[in-house]
DNA sequence: AGGTGGCTTTGCATGAATGCACAGCTTGCG
DNA sequence: CGCAAGCTGTGCATTCATGCAAAGCCACCT
């Protein structure tokens, strides 16, 4: 009768002495003693009645059974690194924390409805919600999922693109009911500095020669600012049009509108509860964005 | 960061966790405590982070997680059984002992030659030579080799066809020189009786009505006799021509031959010693067969 | 020729894995 | 309803795998 295998992992410190060429280096890669790795190998030799290795001074070397058995073990071992990757943190109980990062109107408006029926599914989930710049967030693992708005991301990043986010110009009612039958061009603006590029870009290029008389570094602050009756704001129709308290002016044009992005970073796409969060905002969000009149 | 699996052993747990439905099950299968069970399928689950098992009352079951792992784990096991049977025992320090079976002329002047060039090989393995009947034998695993003359063996056994054993007749010189001229049938005739009906049924076309005054159920003692020079006899070429005592009288027809085969039960069949005397025995008894005049 | 660094192999002490015994739960049967 | 059988889960004692320390070998360098 065939001896049995009756330890699988004494494979895994076979392959180790086999790539390593050695009981010391196997045993250094393994983070085990070397004599350990010696009684593992002669056990498992033992074993299978066959002779794995070649006994040199300087080291192990594979002796024909050894190489047949290390292409085996090597089909083995993928195997395990396939079951590392898929299986690894597959759990409705997933745990720990996911921290967040957008534009403080998104994470104002946007987000919290959605995170709040996010953590009905997954409660011991935690979230973290940051406000605040983007690349070098996720870059330096400083937030695992940004909400980013722009067009192409970054290639170290990974993500889907949920949906676009479409603007118009809005106003308070007291303020719009001030300023009957004005040209767009003589209103007060309320508009952004500090690093909203793409948003500035297309303001100049809607209104040209127009130098908003309010800024603000906060897309919030202008939204609230709008809100106050000081001007006129390009603001997103996803959260604009829930606020009772602003009137839609005027459309702008689609190439005002903006790409979203729920983006992570190459390392922890497979992440489980990384995954639970991209999944579950992913089509969240696209709905709420197609929810606008203007997203049809 | 991902956990990896760091004792590929527990797959062989969760395995039969996954097929015994039950910790007390699995136990059962591997021949541990159930407890040990428990303490390998949680450490498998907290290291892989990942809920395999639902518990319910009567066992355990797989969760959607715990069936992908098990296609992976199946694929694992294939692995581990192609080790076990390709590489187990493929050394030429082999030992244990090996049964063969065969009609008393092979056993006597056709295999000790080649087990003896075999042991020189394989020192270790122990050869235990019976002479004796058939079919039986091998399935009831009384021998694991059987050398066998016929045409085609049980389906139940395998093996192969080494060679064809010819015939011719043959008899002593004294013999000979004492009945010259004179007719096949007028000669006194050796014959086997006694379970060799291929032989016995070949002589009967050969000679119709001609009935052998001297018998035996054994093929050597037809051999002795014919030296002793009690008649002629159609024996294999391939044991008599190596005989100077006996001269070779008449040819027989090509129908006369025999197939040689040499078998083994299928359970046995990737048994290494099984396989090695096999490899060793088929190309040697090829040639030996081969090398008669008549096996051009 | 001697010293050094790398390696393998082994005896003994230590700690982790395992078995044992037990408790508790659920289900099925009389 | 009570009992038996099967199961899971856990504390403690036992066993065995592992680490430590040492011995010995070989190749290379000075």
């Amino acid at each position: 009768m065939n001896a049995q295998l009756a330890n699988w992992d004494d494979l895994r410190v076979f392959l180790a002495v086999a790539r390593a060429g050695s009981l010391s280096g196997a045993a250094r890669r393994l983070g085990v003693n070397h004599s350990t790795v010696f009684r593992r190998i002669a056990g498992l030799e033992e074993t299978l009645d066959v002779r794995l290795f070649e006994r040199l001074p300087n080291g192990y070397a594979l002796t024909p059974a050894g190489e047949e058995t290390l292409g085996i073990v090597e089909s083995i071992e993928d195997g395990v690194a396939t079951l590392n990757r898929t299986v690894t943190g597959k759990d409705l109980r997933l745990s720990g924390s996911v921290r967040i990062t957008a534009v403080d109107m998104l994470a104002f408006w946007l987000l919290p409805d959605h995170l709040a029926r996010f953590r009905a599914a997954y409660p011991r989930i935690e979230i973290s919600l940051a406000v605040g710049n983007e690349t070098l967030d996720l870059s330096r693992r400083e937030t695992d999922i940004a909400l980013r708005i722009g067009n192409t991301p970054p290639e170290t990043l990974v993500g889907r693109r949920v949906g676009q986010l479409r603007f118009a110009v809005y106003g308070a009612p007291d303020y719009c009911a001030a300023h009957p039958d004005t040209e767009l061009a003589a209103h007060t603006w309320i508009g952004l500095d500090g690093g909203h590029a793409p948003l500035t870009r297309r303001f100049a290029q809607f209104l040209p020669g127009v130098r908003p008389a309010i800024r603000s570094n906060s897309v919030a602050c202008t939204v609230r600012l709008a809100k106050a009756g000081l001007g006129l704001a390009a603001l997103p129709c996803a959260i604009a049009e829930r606020k009772p308290d602003l009137i839609r002016v005027a459309d702008l044009p689609d190439s005002f509108a903006l790409d979203l992005w729920l983006l992570t970073h190459e390392d922890l796409r497979h992440t489980a509860r990384i995954r639970a969060v991209l999944d579950f905002l992913a089509p969240a969000l696209g709905t709420a964005l197609m929810s606008d009149p203007d997203g049809v």
